[in-house]
DNA sequence: GTCTTCACG
DNA sequence: ACGTACGTGAAGACC
């Protein structure tokens, strides 16, 4: 028997509208790894799937509305007026929605002039004639207009995936009326959303009462006479033209002229392959998932197809014959995210057709395998060199010729696409050929390696192909965004000099922290002991919970700010309470000294190397989103210096050898410099020509000074928040906040800048205009950061990627900046034969040991190469310092 | 794991 | 009317 021919029908529209505000609440846990929102995406996949399970349909279209003007405004100009737009974050969907549909197999159509409604109420008349058995999906309650004994309409409930099914019983259960007369009821009633009248004060209960006893409009006017006097009847006869013609504006129509016929929209199914690309797209991973699992549930297929690989062993490679090819590709697996001590476990590596394999890392000390790593003419492709050129230096090899670095290219064609795991991102670049790190070995205390080759090997080597597969295509993309000079020039190279610093590590005095560590555990516990007699209690002072019971409840402090989660007792608040009470005086040093105690001396102490007494930090190169490095394990970024207490620690870092010296230079106001550089503004650039000091040169603008001696030390410190504000992408309330002053006032000082200063305010304008027109901000070497909050309708939102969009330039060009400065000062070392060793960077500022001996050339080569790094409209500035610790050199 | 706080540029 | 300075990492509390 020939299955019945079913038609399912679907406002497109109304159903993602439905979509995108059932999730509203979670819209910003929908977005994609390019910023895209998905929230209705997803709810208009989700409903797919919900009703092609429901309906198993054979013809499906999705009807779109065209435009905003339908033939239905040249009736009444005010159709849909005063609608509200729509929210960017829906209307940027919309294009996805209907690559997904193609993805489905599913014709979606839209036609000028007419709006979704009347495409689908054309075809479900088409459909009627032909015998199809039609659903009609919806969000819109005018379609049921449209139920017949052979068409039912479902209106998506609160959600898209509950619906309520309108048959004509139906309808008439619901309203007390016939599916035809719902154009009547709307005649009378009027439609708000839609934006037509009907008749003055009449409502749903009087309109169906009408209708029951009249059939329709034209019944209820042909027989107005029967109606007893009343101001109903007045109504009714005043807005009987807009009863009329709200009637014609309800009326779906069922007979316009469509490029579509039934004939075009038999539905042919799901192309899988497109579906997966588009998930991926998407960041779509649960759907992946189910659709990975659904299809090797169904035998035929597997994703993920491992290679032919050969498992290495000593007396393996003696045997096979490996010739000198160029380019190879290779990974080498570290189990654990410090690479400076966490176990080789494994290596893979592709020649030519052939995947090599093997547990033991030892085997590449083989010249065989070796002279692939160590050529300088053989090019090794890679997923994160600095990673591997540090694993390859604990066996002896010198990685010398990185190609490709997967890890490295991804995150400079999207700084925002951080994630480190391989699997992931060769998934954000739509190659799905391997499995992420997380799903073969486990996580946290389960972490392992697999016992079985077949699926560890297969892993490593899917990863080497990944890298293999994946070179020509982000290669091109590096290219297009002429990015390549700044991979080849900086970020690559510097992934060496960064693992040579990380190698050689910086030595920790542990003894001398050992000792500042007995006295704050003394002084500590005195002021413990203070603060509980203060309080009357004992309390875990650490808990910010407990303190704020005890500050707010207890003591009956003013209540400043508060957090998510009960009373803020962050040190600007506590500053505030200041006098109030003596207690607060003691807990900030409380505060102070523990901090210090935790994190640096306790914390440097856990992760000092015992066999060198260092510390080997880790930079990650891939992380930030304006290109700066951070550090981890330790953190040797934010190591005290504002406080004297703090400061100390510096004491405990020192030269590796007796009559070695610390040496450190530092870029003066570099952002400033670049923010000079990039807005060309005469003002600012004179400024640092002349040598000024700037923060006293804008005291001076902004307080209609005339000379520098009239700056006293407040305005100085005003005008440097105020400048520091300008590089964050200043708002007056943020500077008002830093510096205790009125918004006022704020809002004063800043536009007294920007008068003075023009040209930083034409950039800040333009800079977000090309913004909002690109998509994306760029540094002085095309570092580029994409900004798709831009176009936000929210206001926080769419100010915070403004502000980004001031400031990444600025930041982020000082980042490439001093990256070129470290490539060159390395280089300098290793030409000039200098025992001197380039240690630490600190966003501004390069640390280095050296003999005393190199201490002259240095002060002479480290900032003349930092000076020449790059040239600007206004000179850079460098100031140096040396000491016998890091403390010392100040 | 998330939140709060605080260290740095 | 809204409600925020830009970029990070580590520790401890709490769930």
């Amino acid at each position: 028997m020939e299955d019945k021919k079913k038609l399912l029908l679907i406002d497109g529209n109304s159903v993602a509208f439905r979509a995108f505000f059932a999730l509203h609440q979670s819209l910003e846990r929908f977005v994609n790894h390019n910023g895209l929102h998905t929230n209705a995406i997803y709810g208009f996949k989700t409903m797919l799937d919900n009703i092609i399970e429901n309906v198993n349909p054979t013809h499906v279209l999705v009807a779109f509305d065209a435009g905003k003007k339908t033939f239905r405004n040249g009736k009444y100009s005010d159709y849909k007026g005063g609608r509200s737009k729509t929210p960017t974050e829906l209307s940027e969907q919309f294009p996805y929605v209907k690559k997904m549909l193609d993805a489905y197999g599913m014709k979606h159509y839209e036609l000028q002039n007419y709006e979704a409604d009347d495409i689908i109420g054309t075809l479900a008349q088409q459909g009627e004639k032909k015998g199809f058995e039609t659903t009609i999906v919806t969000g819109d309650r005018d379609l049921t207009q449209l139920a017949t004994s052979q068409t039912t309409v479902a209106v998506t409930q609160k959600g898209v995936t509950e619906v309520e099914n309108y048959t004509p019983d139906h309808v008439e259960e619901k309203y007390g009326l016939t599916p035809s007369q719902i154009v009547d009821m709307k005649g009378l009633v009027g439609d708000n959303s839609d934006n037509y009248p009907g008749v003055a004060k009449i409502g749903e209960k009087t309109a169906v009462k009408l209708l029951k006893q009249f059939e329709s409009i034209e019944g209820i006017y042909a027989n107005i006479d029967d109606i007893k006097k009343s101001k109903m009847k007045e109504h009714l006869i005043e807005d009987k033209e807009k009863a009329f013609m709200c009637k014609d504006l309800a009326r779906i129509r069922c007979d316009i002229p469509l490029e579509v016929g039934l004939d075009d929209i038999a539905w042919t199914g799901i192309d899988e392959k497109e579906l997966v690309e588009f998930f991926q797209e998407m960041d779509f991973k649960r759907f992946l998932e189910k659709m990975k699992t659904d299809s090797q549930n169904d035998t035929s297929r597997k994703v993920i197809e491992n290679v032919d690989f050969i498992a290495l062993s000593q007396k393996k490679l003696d045997q096979i014959d490996l010739n000198e090819d160029e380019e190879i590709s290779f990974y080498l697996e570290i189990l654990g995210e410090n690479y400076h001590n966490a176990p080789l476990v494994g290596f893979a590596l592709n020649i030519g057709t052939k995947y090599y394999v093997a547990r033991d890392t030892k085997l590449l000390k083989n010249s065989k395998l070796r002279k692939f790593l160590e050529n300088e003419n053989c090019s090794v492709d890679v997923f994160d060199g600095k990673r591997t050129f540090v694993g390859l230096n604990r066996l002896g090899i010198h990685l010398t010729a990185v190609r490709f670095d997967l890890l490295l290219v991804s995150y400079l064609l999207d700084t925002s696409d951080n994630s480190n795991d391989l699997g992931k991102l060769a998934q954000m670049h739509n190659y799905t050929q391997v499995l992420e790190d997380e799903e073969i070995y486990g996580k946290g205390a389960k972490l392992k390696i697999p016992e079985k080759d077949a699926e560890y090997f297969g892993h490593l080597c899917n990863k080497v192909r990944t890298i293999k597969e994946l070179r020509k295509s982000m290669m091109q993309k590096l290219a297009s965004n002429h990015q390549e000079e700044l991979y080849y020039n900086i970020e690559r190279p510097l992934s060496i000099v960064l693992a040579e610093m990380e190698i050689d590590g910086i030595t920790v005095d542990t003894n001398r922290l050992e000792e500042m560590g007995s006295e704050f555990k003394e002084r500590i516990s005195e002021i413990k002991e203070t603060i509980y007699q203060e309080a009357g209690e004992k309390f875990n002072l650490n808990s910010p919970k407990q303190l704020g019971v005890i500050l707010f409840e207890k003591m009956k402090l003013p209540v400043i700010k508060k957090t998510k989660t009960g009373y803020s007792t962050a040190v600007s608040v506590l500053e505030k309470l200041r006098g109030m009470a003596p207690i607060i005086d003691n807990i900030l040093k409380y505060r102070q000294i523990a901090k210090i105690q935790s994190t640096y001396i306790e914390g440097l102490l856990k992760v000092t190397f015992k066999k060198d007494s260092k510390v080997h930090t880790r930079y990650t190169q891939t992380l930030t989103s304006t290109g700066r490095l951070s550090s981890v394990d330790p953190n040797l970024q934010n190591i005290p210096i504002r406080l004297p207490e703090g400061k100390k620690i510096r004491q405990a870092f020192i030269p590796q050898k007796k009559g070695w010296q610390i040496f450190s230079s530092d870029y003066s106001q570099i952002e400033l410099r670049v923010l000079a550089h990039i807005s060309h503004d005469a003002n600012m650039q004179t400024a640092f020509s002349e040598g000024q000091d700037i923060h006293a040169n804008t005291a001076m603008n902004i307080f209609d000074l005339d000379s520098p001696t009239d700056v006293t030390s407040n305005m100085r410190r005003q005008a440097k928040a105020v400048n520091f504000g300008i590089v964050y992408g200043i708002s007056d309330y943020g500077l008002a906040q830093n510096i205790g002053i009125s918004r006022k006032q704020a809002k004063e000082f800043i536009e007294k800048y920007f008068q003075v200063f023009p040209g930083v305010k034409e950039y800040m304008e333009r800079i977000v205009e090309s913004a909002r027109e690109k998509g994306y901000v760029e540094t002085l070497f095309k570092r580029r950061r994409y900004l798709p909050d831009i176009h936000s309708s929210n206001y926080n939102v769419r100010s915070f990627a403004e502000r980004t969009a001031m400031n990444t330039p600025i930041q982020g060009s000082a980042a490439d900046i001093i990256k070129v400065a470290m490539i060159n000062m390395q280089k300098m070392l290793k030409e000039k034969g200098l025992k001197t060793r380039m240690l630490l960077q600190v966003h501004d500022e390069l640390i280095f040991e050296s003999p005393n001996a190199e201490i002259p050339i240095l002060e002479k080569v480290v900032p003349s190469v930092m000076d020449a790094a790059v040239s600007l409209d206004i000179p850079l500035k460098v100031e140096s310092s040396h000491g016998i610790t890091w403390f010392d050199a100040k």
